[in-house]
DNA sequence: CTTTATTGCGTTATTTTGACACAATGTAAA
DNA sequence: TTTACATTGTGTCAAAATAACGCAATAAAG
């Protein structure tokens, strides 16, 4: 199989191309049908799911890394990244469970670079779920979304990486362009209150909600409104990317 | 010499010792007479001054590591360390300087592990600056504490890590207990409030900042005062130490 | 014993936040 | 066509947090 032999070139020349001992995993969220979503691969023949990841060429920025990995998984260019935590455990990445895998590709290579001891650097992604084309890539059967409560059983540490990354995402509401790299252009209030709902995990009063975002200018509100619901129309908003900076450099206020 | 010896026995089998092409870099944070100190290495030869740093066992965890570095250049153990940023550019420790800094200590050594590229992590260490007894290491003739304000000419991209790590700190001081390991066990408000200007670079209204900081709960007002001034004696305080990890959880709002 | 610098404690005005009321409006049902 | 319903847009008011400032107390120096 042609796949196969990519695998083992992988396994046999990957320390020729990456830097050793030193891997990225991105948590990508994305936000659809008012729930907070996470892309993840299911790895083949290991039976678990896992964060998409990578290693980093030997003359790369990490940066770069993360997003030319990011590239290949959902199609997009120019994602916005962060890198928020190393997870260095001596113990995170266990030959054990890379031999396994590894037996059950029917490749065998005991001294594989792969199975040297891997500092991973954890990035977070926001990306426009709508468009996305969720790609699996030779190492994975699957590449799909999951909602940020229904996470399916993962390999190695990457539950973990997952939570952090969630809670980082929280603090990171205030000073961060969240809502501009979660949502499409155009959304309502209704849409953009679920979103900061979801992240912080409670409830906020709808009228305080919409005059304190509308308080901080980041907001231009459109004339068209979204028809549908059996009820008032709410109104389109796009953010105003310009106030949007500046008021994320003062950091508003919402707190958890 | 024996201290060169060492050195060359670094440069030629570090490679089996450390995990290539990841280094450590400390920013030790330290307060005192109302200022705030970053302690720097002079290295050997090289005229420029570093952050203390050095590399991960090949079974160790960083943060331990990370510790591990500390305790052999401040003589403390459990200093508070957090891990802020990776550095990664490809070009920030070029081939040169290090190569030059080689043959400064009169060493021939072309295909050393350290020509490598390394990825940086970066950690704030917060200390007591009167517990702390700075000791040069084998590659540098000086340990000093430096004024935040008044840094030398540094090696590599140090300046910038410096910088960032200031950055972190701000941002931290409403989540860390960043007055706690800082200060001496006992200190005065105008003590407690200068380490909040200095890292925030902005006064604050000393009577406003006693109530607030007093509401918190986190302090515990001695009997005893600070004589010696010509003026009303200050009361000493010390943290109560349960108090403050319960209202660090909540974020204790100075804002920036 | 007076002066000086600074502390401890307090007051008031302003701003921000939280809780809630009510009219407006797009669709579906009557 | 009219009515019912769900949800939106806007506004009010009390409570809480913050900022700005006053003044008496006191340790040391002259």
């Amino acid at each position: 199989m042609k796949a196969d032999k990519k695998l083992s070139e992988h396994f046999l020349k990957g320390h020729e191309k990456y830097l050793r001992h030193i891997s990225i995993d991105c948590v990508v969220f994305g936000f659809h049908e008012n729930e907070l979503k996470v892309l993840l691969l299911k790895a083949k023949y290991a039976g678990k799911w896992a964060l998409p990841g990578g290693f980093i060429l030997t003359e790369e920025h990490m940066d770069e890394a993360a997003g030319r990995i990011l590239k290949e998984r959902t199609g997009l260019d120019k994602i916005f990244l962060q890198q928020f935590y190393v997870f260095s455990d001596p113990d995170r990445s266990t030959k054990k469970i890379n031999q396994g895998f590894l037996k059950n590709l029917g490749i065998k290579l005991d001294k594989s670079w792969m199975f040297d001891r891997f500092i991973s650097v954890g990035y977070t992604a926001l990306v426009d779920f709508t468009k996305v084309i969720p790609e699996p890539d030779i190492f994975s059967e699957k590449c799909e979304w999951f909602n940020i409560h229904e996470i399916p059983e993962m390999i190695l540490d990457h539950e973990n990486i997952l939570v952090k990354a969630w809670g980082y995402l929280r603090l990171q509401l205030n000073f961060q362009p969240v809502g501009y790299n979660l949502l499409t252009t155009k959304f309502t209030m209704p849409e953009l209150q679920k979103l900061y709902e979801t992240i912080l995990e409670r409830n906020l009063d709808r009228r305080n909600f919409q005059r304190k975002i509308i308080d901080t200018g980041i907001l231009k509100r459109l004339e068209e409104t979204k028809k549908g619901g059996s009820h008032k129309a709410p109104y389109y908003y796009k953010f105003d990317l310009r106030n949007y900076k500046k008021a994320l450099r003062a950091g508003m206020g919402f707190e958890l």
